[in-house]
DNA sequence: CGGCTTTGACCCGCGC
DNA sequence: GCGCGGGTCAAAGCCG
């Protein structure tokens, strides 16, 4: 693309600037979600279909991260990731929850400041395709048999979570397996590649460590589920249930969540709430607050990133 | 044994 | 045009 298409990201994701400031903001009623007070197993879906009607939630737009910015200095001031993290990064202060959509490829990410971690590019990778290949192995398996058609890359919506949690893959009811790990450039935090494992559905899903905020995990969903959630199904959620995005009701809250989009961030003028359902999450996952995890610290944020 | 994770390699798009 | 980085694939290994 031109140069002038990667300047809006700065403003459509302005991560590490505008949205963790939000995290500091405390708005007026926002209670967020607390694993400590949320009912156990209350999922993400219920607590955004709850708790955005009486506006207890954040919302700020930003585009679904491809890659994380992380300022080596920020890392260590704490300033900023005070605000997301209540300045040790543990303290549970604001229950935050941070989510976007896109409904393209992936944009914003280009605000994200790099940290100074660098993954050394790999050389062998040359010697390999030069190599003479036996026909064993790998090389007969890959593209020989996937040629990738030129811009394959087509993307659903994606809509992305900001999540305080010390696990990186959070129960959201649906099962994924996980198919590839990347070590992401400038963040020492890896970024996990997950496919819904559910047949027909290509649901994928990201899941990578702000390297900010070593608290947060960014997950980032891509696509539609076609079909229920196997929790829900399961009778869990008692009456969650199906959290198909279609559902009428999601949508209700959706707007819901839209309007605050608007409100809270219109501000820093990055969030068009007329993109917005344009760029519906592909679902709003039932994430059950692990045992083990710490879910706090809720936001979520819409937006609707530019296209490529 | 089946499902899942790990891991190295490859492909492609984009920026320079 | 080239190099970089993200995204994906699939074999191998692990685990229940």
């Amino acid at each position: 693309m031109s140069g002038e298409s990667s300047e809006p990201y700065r403003h459509d994701f302005p991560f590490h600037d505008d949205l963790f400031s939000v995290f500091s903001q405390k708005p007026d009623g926002l209670q967020g979600f607390d694993p400590q007070t949320a009912p156990p197993f209350m999922s993400f879906g219920d607590y955004l279909h709850g708790s955005t009607t009486d506006g207890s939630l954040v919302v700020q737009g930003f585009d679904a991260p491809r890659s994380q910015p992380c300022d080596p200095v920020v890392g260590g001031d704490g300033g900023k990731n005070a605000a997301a993290g209540g300045g040790d990064g543990m303290t549970p202060v604001t229950p935050n929850f941070s989510a976007s959509s896109s409904s393209t490829e992936a944009a914003g990410d280009e605000d994200w400041r790099p940290c100074k971690v660098d993954q050394p590019k790999q050389e062998v990778q040359e010697e390999e395709k030069h190599a003479p290949q036996d026909g064993e192995g790998r090389d007969k398996t890959k593209k020989a048999n996937k040629p990738r058609k030129k811009g394959e890359r087509q993307r659903g919506p994606r809509f992305a979570f900001m999540t305080k949690s010390e696990v990186d893959h959070l129960e959201d009811g649906y099962r994924w397996r996980k198919y590839g790990q990347k070590a992401v450039k400038n963040s020492p935090y890896p970024r996990s590649y997950y496919r819904c494992t559910a047949q027909k559905c290509n649901v994928k899903k990201r899941v990578e460590r702000s390297c900010q905020d070593p608290t947060t995990v960014i997950t980032t969903y891509e696509g539609q589920h076609t079909h229920h959630s196997p929790a829900s199904l399961r009778g869990g959620g008692g009456g969650g249930g199906h959290m198909l995005s279609t559902s009428p009701t999601t949508n209700l809250r959706r707007s819901l969540l839209l309007q605050q989009v608007s409100r809270s961030s219109s501000s820093a003028g990055y969030t068009n709430p007329n993109t917005y359902h344009a760029g519906l999450p592909p679902l709003l996952p039932q994430l059950h607050v692990p045992d083990h995890g710490l879910l706090q610290d809720i936001v979520p944020s819409f937006t609707h990133g530019s296209q490529r």
